[in-house]
DNA sequence: AATGAATGAGGATTCATTCAT
DNA sequence: GATGAATGAATCCTCATTCAT
């Protein structure tokens, strides 16, 4: 009798146990077999349901970007100003969800696996896009054709903060982090209108 | 009497070649034979004048930072005003030595490398703290008691550009990095003075 | 299901291998990959069961002093007067299966493993006091309160006797060591008597 | 100006050095720069006077063997009687020359170098032949024709002391090992003459 | 579905030995 | 005589991956 749905489980589990597994790690260099066993099942399972490492840590990455995506996207829908927005984009980057320093260390070896990945490297860019194009959509009416470059900087803020990051073993310091993005982020604007 | 003097000259091979390994591969996932054989010569010669891996790798890190550290110190002190001296740091910051990519590979490597070594971490507190403190000193003049945070924000964004550069498999943008940067550091000055 | 069972098969042959080998070479200095190789096995295999060399020469050692317990404690069993209990013990120990050369060289370098290993040293300890043990329990009878010191000298001679044989290449003298030991210890018990 | 006369210096540096370190490390396992260093030389002297590694090996043998030698001949030398002959054998080989710890392991050792090496095995085993014909000529008057195999007995109870002796890390029990064979001797004379 | 069994390939590291000076 | 320089050859160990059951 086989256990019907296994698949879906086992596979999130798995995701979960890489990122944890890299985390505490701070490095890719993690054995298939030590994730599995966090997962609780075989190597050899892990490799049935992925095919090889690299696609264990493809999974682990659309995973942590899509929980990002979401985040953020939900919490852009209750934002009713365009203020509101950038900050709800700038919160949730740095949100207890994501900015954990499990997280983070994760990050930084995607932007590893990025160097080797050709896929790894399409979702980071992805990544990339999609928050510059969340902020330019919020920074118009705020700082209008400017909004572009002001995106850019904003976003290289919100990378900068958690390149950081993964040197502070530890302790986590989401409110610094949300402050030093949105104080920028007020001068961008004061600037526009001064 | 052997042959003498050659520690030096191997080592700053060793180091030479292991930057361009990792800029090349992307990765720390080299061996010490390949790097061995870039700089000309046995791995067991580089075990011999390193003790080891990580050896190593420390070494090309603090040739990295000493590059870097060099440049800025050289530039800061051509410079005659604070508004120069802040361009100085952040034009060494993105030169033409210290921007290619394979230099950025780098940099990001270690990020991964402090993770696992106390060593390496400590090398990028310090260049972290340097920075700062750099920045905060051509700061204080234009922006006051702001200096420090501005100064965090300013060194945030440098290292968000540094992740940016580091997916561009290629191309090479230190003038927009340059731009960047600038442009966010007049928006702090006018905010300043406003 | 995988195939199962296998474990024991496998630390048994490599067991049997490890001694076969270092009788073979008269040294530790085996690589294991030669162990793996004789018992039919990678590599791989071998460190996978065992965790590593001095694990499996430890095993090694185990066995041979378990089959030498087993011996022992097999023939004084048959014994019916204390005299022929220490004959028993005596026999045994210069018995086919223990005073093979092969497994003389293995105990001469137990030794040496003992000199640097503090399971190996412990083993090794363990098996000199049961010797001794079972050498004063026969003994009493026969020499009285100098049972411990005569056991002491008896011990000596076998493991003088293992020393010996180490030295000559293939020729086995069971009959020569029993008779050389049986000798001494009718002069202890005569001289007891007398 | 080349120094005169350094060839034998350097040597016995070496050979001193050589005991010294396989008494340390209990095990033949000593590298040449090691043995090199403790000499206070580089180990391209060391492979320049000995040519190589089994020969520096054979060489610390060699000394320690004429060592023993000495001591015992000089020993016989003032013995008058011949019990007294056999008790200078005796407590000759537990000197403190030859019973130190460093040198005990260092007989061990070479029973293993001698299943490696002719040249080693030939050296034990005139050692061997050697303290045989000297117990014989000692017990001759003792024993008269049972002085061979007396002596087999004697010399086997030396080795086994030895052997013992290797196990107890530290511990010099020159004394007991003495009182051991001599009273073994005893027996073996009030035997003979019961 | 699930896993114990098994291995090939590779990699860091060590070391005896040689050589040029 | 003496040594720093240099390396080839090993060796232990790890790991991703495959497979039979």
């Amino acid at each position: 009798m086989p256990k019907l749905g296994m698949e879906p489980i086992r596979r999130a589990a798995l995701v979960k146990a890489t990122i944890a597994e890299i985390g505490e790690t701070g490095t890719l260099d993690v054995t298939v077999s030590q994730i599995a066993k966090r997962a609780g099942m075989s190597s050899a399972l892990a490799h049935h349901y992925f095919g090889g490492k690299e696609q264990i840590f493809l999974a682990a990455m659309r995973h942590t970007l899509a929980v990002y995506a979401a985040e953020v996207r939900g919490a852009i829908g209750m934002a009713a100003t365009p203020m509101e927005r950038v900050e709800a984009i700038v919160k949730s980057s740095f949100s207890q969800t994501n900015f954990r320093s499990e997280v983070v260390a994760a990050w930084l070896n995607f932007y590893v696996l990025a160097q080797v990945s050709d896929e790894a490297r399409r979702l980071l860019n992805v990544y990339q896009m999609r928050l510059r194009s969340n902020l330019r959509f919020a920074l118009r009416p705020l700082v209008g054709p400017a909004a572009p470059e002001v995106a850019e900087r904003i976003a290289a803020l919100v990378d900068g903060a958690y390149l950081k990051q993964s040197l502070g073993r530890g302790e986590i310091a989401q409110g610094a982090a949300v402050e030093l993005v949105m104080q920028s982020f007020a001068h961008e604007v004061a600037a526009h209108q001064g």
